[in-house]
DNA sequence: GTCTATAGAATGATAGAC
DNA sequence: GTCTATCATTCTATAGAC
């Protein structure tokens, strides 16, 4: 009998994908892309280096498949805080960038893979897509702040650019230790987020 | 008698590298670093591909002795227009933000290259160690401003990481084509940083 | 019986130790 | 400079699904 593919396998495929996705992300936050090797990634999601090209054609494209959902959690996320988080645009933006701070320096291994990592150039291209992505969001919201008088006139794009650059920059060197030291630093992050906008001095 | 390197020798072949550098340089501004086979180099500078390897152990090294000598130009120019340019830490700021926006507009396909675009891991690493330099110069003339109380009271090193951020994005994406809009790119961007700077308005 | 997914070993390239 | 370890990827044989 000719063997056909039945929905109990397709189930089992895709789990496996999903969970060596999950653990390569897990690896790569704790010894970043170079770090991650094939026989690692494998290993961490019981699987055989070999199965792995299953799944993937190659280590690059698991690694745009890690960066892709990790990212994509991000926008999620963001997106939502700055869309639907409650209050006038300005409020929403600071709130906004605090998440995502605090995300970022919650899982500081990640954050620094999926922001400024050395990586392969196919996830260096992701990034330039996903920081696009980052830049739409911010804009609408600052797009919102100037309609509604509580920014200055402003290209919003541009803005938005600036305060993408300016988060992950800040995100990314020192990723502060202490947890002290954390809520400083989200704290500023904020204020300067506000300035760069050019809110006037100190909502709340 | 066995072969010992004259002077003449040594400068015939550092005079080789140096061209080598600088068409590789020309070649990467034009087509990027996928595009910048050693072939397409090698030709450029009138070698054969092999004797790209006299010079460098790998592709990746030339990139990165390409990214070092075209960014250490960038950092050199801006310390110099942020530390001696004249005027308060202000204006100095204001105007290390304009000259760097024109040049990386002026030669756009390099800027984006060293800025941005999907690169060796190796040549990754060589970014950040770039952007630490561009922060510190920022984060000492912010520092200066604050000193002089032309600047509110802020993390200089936080506003510095912000800036380099912020002057990075926004250069990279567009880069605006028409030479009108260049202009206010720059506007833009001037008034962002003194923004995130928090400077008063907009002196001069 | 026929096809597939998988583990595990072979291969070729590269880098680091010595 | 040679040797070794390790890496990504491919190959091969088998166990298991149909």
């Amino acid at each position: 009998m000719a063997y056909r593919e039945t929905p109990a396998v397709r189930r089992r495929l895709d789990a496996a994908r999903d969970r060596l996705v999950a653990e390569a992300t897990d690896v790569v936050a704790e010894v970043g892309w170079a770090g991650a090797s094939v026989t690692a990634v494998a290993a961490a999601a019981g699987m055989s280096a070999g199965s792995v090209y299953q799944h993937f054609s190659s280590k690059a494209a698991l690694a745009v498949e890690v960066f892709r959902r990790a990212s994509g959690r991000e926008v999620e996320v963001l997106g939502e805080v700055l869309r639907d988080g409650g209050g006038d645009p300005v409020e929403r933006l600071a709130h906004g960038v605090e998440v995502f701070a605090r995300r970022a320096m919650e899982r500081r291994g990640l954050a620094y893979a999926l922001l400024a990592a050395p990586a392969d150039p196919a996830v260096g291209a992701e990034r330039l897509e996903y920081r696009r992505r980052y830049r739409a969001l911010f804009a609408e919201v600052v797009r919102e702040g100037v309609a509604a008088g509580l920014l200055p006139e402003q290209d919003p794009g541009i803005t938005a650019a600036a305060l993408t650059g300016a988060i992950g920059e800040i995100l990314v060197d020192p990723l502060v230790d202490p947890s002290d030291a954390a809520e400083r630093l989200v704290a500023e992050l904020r204020a300067l987020s506000l300035r760069c906008a050019g809110a006037s001095p100190a909502p709340a």
